[in-house]
DNA sequence: TTGAAAGCGCTAACAG
DNA sequence: CTGTTAGCGCTTTCAA
């Protein structure tokens, strides 16, 4: 019985440094640990550090201490499989390196840090494919929910059905899946643009453009009604061939931008989408020898950082994007709790910056 | 006895509806729902889905396929338990917003996601004791290891040989900790400035200054070199009023320009440590109404996307910020590997990208 | 060929 | 006040 009890030692040591050379790294102390060095058993130990009331206080201290002496943190593993939950939220973004998402993931990071939670960043390239994989990589990952910007090819939103279908929390920002009862946040875009055309009109513009999105995103449909009404609000006819919808991409709003520039009557004033389209439309103006804004005026939307650096500097509409970040992941924890009726929908406001690609001096 | 057993279901059962309601989410089916399922034990249906050559081939492909009917995917949580590996990296950088570190994210991801991990992000916003609690975080989160830019307070470095002394793998990326011997990639910037100085000097440029970097970070310490022996091999004397240092906002580089159009003599050129810096520089030196590149070239390093939509374009220094993140990743799963002795240093080529706002047209 | 049992780290119900 | 036990989901001996 002794041998077979020093046997099962050997080989609990040989499994340990296997493991530990495989791993290459230090084993983190466990309450197992921590129990052995102290004389009690595990519960206590747990029952101590949870500052349970049965435990006596001076042994409690005394297990704290040496806890924290030898850096003990819980394994978020071990308390992941017996809570049924990971801590952590999936966001999924069209890309990581445009300014409006980093600075809305940095928005949703701050608060889930708060609540401990962290976030499992996971981009779709704009690609509804390569969306849908990472709505089945975070399920996979066991993450507690999703935060998501739709790709802008997404006309289809079985994937995130079925997330709601596993009753999985599920919050939409800026661009958003019409028609699917969850929460989301966005800006009133129909509002902003109908002051950009408000604001051309007092520049003297009179025949306005607008280079749009994707026609089935929101943030297309919203602005481009926001268009229509800002026209009609100024007494301007709606001209047809002045509405180009271009992807999001620098090269296509390029080709939009060239279309525009090539018609008969050319337009006095753009709008793009965002701010990449308006960079893209600013270099295409230049390139054809217009001036901005004499000429024609530009504005964008979403006031990225490089606005007031492009010359003339771009008029555009801010995006309280960090703000957007912590409503949506606000609204992403008030959905975990309160369970898959929650759909509360937060519509920003917007402010929109007059710069000096918009500004005739000659009229103001 | 049969009551007794009737109270546990019961109880069982209770307790599943309770966390289900309190997760707020439908439970993923686990290899013991299949077993029962099946009426087969846990351990075969186990080894079906690892095509463990024991079970019969219709077993096999019986259980298989009902575990593809029924969405079954393993708990990552308990194989982490099991295995003592998370399948997470830790990623530290100054800032999630600036296009280079989302570039360089994007390229760690890539490879990560080839390898069936994931990243864990965290943001020390240039700051030493977020750093630090970056690294705290990440540890107890348990990941595998880390890969990091440090923040440009970053001067001691007791934080990173924790997780040396850890053993866990820990690759730098651009700004690194010299000294430590731990894997990193970063890019030639001695060379690059070397460059740099040759061109202004093909450009008639005779006062070249830099606005430098904190003097404690390797990428400062580099391109200060090249700085100076570029104006070696120029045959121009160094000028110590030509060189001046600024943290990397863009408020400070503003001020640093101030101070050296200010100067009696003032510069020709000016090259700025990033682009953020030559963006801020570009600015201010507009408003004191001087021409780039007449009367002031400009150039910037790391060549971000804005480098072409700013007036006159600027020359730039072309990191390979995607291609750095994979190798940072690539040198990360090496050290994952090869255990704590590893660490091979990677130096990219960089490459001199000319815009206008270096090239004077009457010299060339 | 399959099942039972132990264990990864932790908590909580139950029993002293 | 403290220890024992069971169980979260999984793999892996050992036993049959």
């Amino acid at each position: 019985m002794k041998l077979l009890f020093e046997i099962v030692c050997m080989m609990k040591i040989y499994k340990f440094v296997e493991l530990s050379t495989l791993a290459m790294a230090k084993r983190h102390v466990s309450l197992k640990d921590l129990a052995a060095e102290l004389g009690v058993s595990v519960s206590t130990v747990s029952r101590a550090l949870n500052k349970h009331p049965d435990i006596s206080p001076q042994l409690t201290e005394k297990i704290q201490r040496i806890a924290s002496e030898r850096n003990y943190t819980p394994n978020p593993l071990a308390m992941g499989l017996l809570k049924a939950q990971t801590k952590m939220i999936g966001v999924i973004v069209p890309d990581i390196v445009t300014h409006f998402f980093a600075s809305v993931i940095s928005g949703i990071e701050a608060v889930a840090k708060e609540k401990g939670y962290f976030i499992v960043i996971s981009s779709s390239s704009e690609s509804l494919e390569k969306e849908k994989e990472s709505v089945d990589n975070l399920i996979k990952s066991r993450v507690e929910g999703i935060i998501a910007c739709i790709s802008q090819e997404t006309n289809e939103y079985s994937h995130f059905q079925k997330l709601v279908d596993n009753e999985l929390p599920l919050v939409f920002f800026d661009r958003v899946c019409e028609g699917m009862q969850v929460p989301s946040v966005t800006v009133d875009g129909h509002k902003a643009v109908q002051s950009i055309i408000q604001h051309f009109k007092d520049n003297g513009c009179r025949r306005i453009a607008y280079i749009s999105g994707p026609n089935h995103l929101n943030i297309s449909k919203n602005r481009k009604e926001g268009y229509l009404e800002g026209l009609k609000d100024c007494g301007f006819d709606f001209q047809p061939e002045l509405l180009v919808e271009c992807n999001l991409s620098a090269e296509d709003a390029t080709l939009a931008t060239h279309q525009l520039l090539n018609l008969k009557n050319k337009p006095d004033a753009i709008f793009g989408i965002n701010d990449t389209i308006a960079f893209s439309a600013m270099k295409e103006i230049k390139r054809y020898g217009y001036k901005i804004p004499e000429d024609i005026a530009l504005v964008g939307f979403t006031d990225e950082f490089h606005a007031t650096v492009v010359e003339p500097s771009l008029t555009s509409v801010t995006h309280p994007t960090f703000l957007m970040g912590k409503e949506a992941a606000r609204l992403f924890f008030h959905s975990l709790e309160k369970g898959p009726a929650y759909s509360e929908k937060v519509i920003l406001p917007t402010d929109l910056i007059i710069r000096s690609s918009s500004v005739r001096s000659g009229i103001i």
